[in-house]
DNA sequence: TCATAACTTGACCATTTGGTCGATTCAAGC
DNA sequence: GCTTGAATCGACCAAATGGTCAAGTTATGA
């Protein structure tokens, strides 16, 4: 599985070979085809476990509590994402970018229904004039590029820092610059007490 | 070339195949190793136009100005080159996912002192108290991961939109509300007038 | 102990892959 | 018309691809 999630990874699902998967984990092919028959079974599998836990994640956005908290939590969550689970998040990201065919349907059901909820929570909090007037949808979008993109464009990153990934004190610095960008470019100012 | 930029957006580099490329392209294969002698060819020059309009881009963010308009001029112009320029946009981000073994030079180089030298001016703009204090790295990964997104996510954002791509309208909506909150999270308001 | 099921694996297969070859067509200049 | 070089393309090749098979080996449980 962590072979596949490699591969998957560096090469797309058409340029993955099960050859090479099954060459990483150290088995032989046919040895792999007995436990996921096919290259789109272990695909699905692999696409799976992404997606359970970043729908955890997205249900870690407390709409009780308020907007800076509430979006502090959840950018926390997918940047903590982001550094433990870089290849799924990849793998998501050619995965749409082929057209999604395999992820379509959850994106047409869960993904939608998870937005057409927020939006309301955001809608709410606008309406209350916590946050300043921005879609829900570019909002998410934006958390969603952020966040990811720390995994996504890793090798991108550690070629503009000497060639090392961030280290976890980089990473973690960064995990709040992006939290306070974010916030402070979504929710309105708590305005200065006036009698 | 139109082909070519395509099938790489999709498959990636691996994934593509030239059969395919010649295929849509409406040409046999042969005429297309005629032109570029192998896979990898193809691809450079493919990558190379990317490349060389994201440059342009880049040269765009004019050091005088002041940070807000600066800001606002690139992310505009990123915005715009994600939605011209889509499939470029995705072949950079699956050419970086699979380690950027073409480009890694150019990450090395130009865009490593592209970065340095734009560090400088958002130190200055830091300095005097212009924008919040935020690494310029920081900062520019979030520009770059939000305009992206829209090039990469397309898929994505269209099963969240009724199926149906971003129309103009919305794409120009996104368009300010993106610039707009990443200013907002950027640029220091300006001090009420206060005697 | 032994039968049965679960697992492992080297050899194999049809198809697709990147790339080549040689023969043909086309266009330009004379 | 003729020559020459550029462009086109059907047929082909070795290698890699996803996947299979049958012959093994190991575990399980009675």
């Amino acid at each position: 599985m962590a072979a596949a999630e490699a591969v998957f990874a560096e090469f797309g699902f058409k340029g993955a070979s099960t050859s090479e998967i099954a060459r990483r984990a150290n088995v032989p092919k046919p040895n792999l085809h007995y436990y996921f028959p096919t290259k789109e079974t272990l695909y699905r599998v692999v696409l799976q476990r992404v997606l359970t836990v970043w729908l955890d994640a997205g249900a870690s956005m407390d709409e009780t509590a308020e907007p800076e908290e509430a979006l502090r939590r959840y950018i926390g969550m997918k940047m903590d994402l982001s550094r433990s689970m870089a290849l799924g998040s990849q793998i998501w990201a050619s995965e749409i970018m082929r057209g999604a065919p395999i992820i379509k349907d959850f994106l047409e059901t869960t993904l939608k229904d998870w937005v057409a909820s927020h939006e309301i929570i955001v809608q709410r909090w606008q309406d209350q004039g916590k946050i300043h007037p921005v879609s829900a949808k570019a909002l998410f979008f934006m958390i969603w590029a952020t966040t990811q993109h720390y995994a996504d464009f890793a090798t991108q990153m550690a070629c503009l820092n000497a060639g090392q990934p961030l280290s976890d004190a980089q990473f973690n610095a960064a995990r709040a610059q992006v939290t306070d960008m974010i916030v402070r470019g979504v929710v309105r100012a708590a305005e200065p007490a006036n009698p």
